[in-house]
DNA sequence: CAAATAAAAGACAAAAGACTCTTTTATTTT
DNA sequence: AAAATAAAAGAGTCTTTTGTCTTTTATTTG
């Protein structure tokens, strides 16, 4: 596995493939979605339920209905994102898994993996969610496998 | 999860434990080591014999054996430990989890990870597995939950 | 050589994560 | 109101990770 869980990989992707579909206004389905970013179909949906019910997305049942994001969602952090599905361990675990780990108590590696954390940290909270919606238009960027 | 295994994280543990105890020669049995870093001891063990097999620690069976480390394997970096363990992918991988991932080819956020990827592997690579001995026979550094 | 010791190996078992399929609910359009 | 559409919800499966238990093999010591 990467960094992150693999429902979170399709999160990320998912909420960015919305969010360059949608920031102009309009909705996309789940298939068009599950298609866009090669992800299987049932298991997104579950995951997108969730990033709706968090409002990370928004959602619309019936016809012409569909997941779509407005401004204030394109300018949230991709921490948003993480949080909702991984919670915060990336920002706060221990890198050996030691669960009294901390300043006064650390691991061996505490300090240099303080900087590896909070550089993610930063990253993630200063990345805005539809920062990347031109270059995905325009096909600089790629969602697929 | 953390950036790394559970897995990883106890060979990691068991391997500063290791070196730290037995860095002036001598050995350590496995009780001792899943006592002294908080792990399930069979689990553990297949761990240990993984590492041992791929040269990352030493074993010797019989009276008086256990597991040890020699000079060598404390001048080696904690990148052998995770590369024996979870493989290269913390060093590769995309951030989304896109196979084909590159430069030519890039996902959204490709080139912010590449500096994340990069200093954990900076970390890992000039990180030495013995660097921690003192402080964990001082007590300084822990390695227990 | 016999007994004791300690790692190696193998076979299971439980839990979590990843994924599928079916039914239900809400909305829109005609 | 009826039909069509599309997300929400629920139940269940498969796979991987994590963890347990038992047996075997190698080594040392008396």
């Amino acid at each position: 596995m990467g960094i992150f869980s693999k429902t979170c990989e399709y999160a990320m992707r998912a909420v960015f493939f919305i969010a360059a579909k949608t920031a102009d206004g309009g909705r996309v389905g789940i298939k068009e979605i599950a298609t866009g970013i090669d992800s299987p179909e049932h298991f997104l949906a579950k995951i997108l339920q969730d990033l709706s019910r968090r409002g990370v997305i928004q959602s619309a049942k019936g016809p012409n209905g569909g997941f779509y994001v407005d401004e204030a969602i394109l300018n949230m952090p991709l921490s948003s994102i993480v949080e909702a599905v991984d919670g915060n361990d990336i920002f706060i675990g221990c890198g050996l898994g030691l669960e009294y780990c901390s300043e006064e108590n650390p691991c061996p590696i505490h300090h240099e993996f303080k900087a590896i954390r909070n550089q993610i940290q930063v990253l993630l909270k200063t990345t805005k969610i539809g920062e990347f919606n031109e270059d995905l238009n325009l096909g600089i960027a790629v969602l697929k496998k």
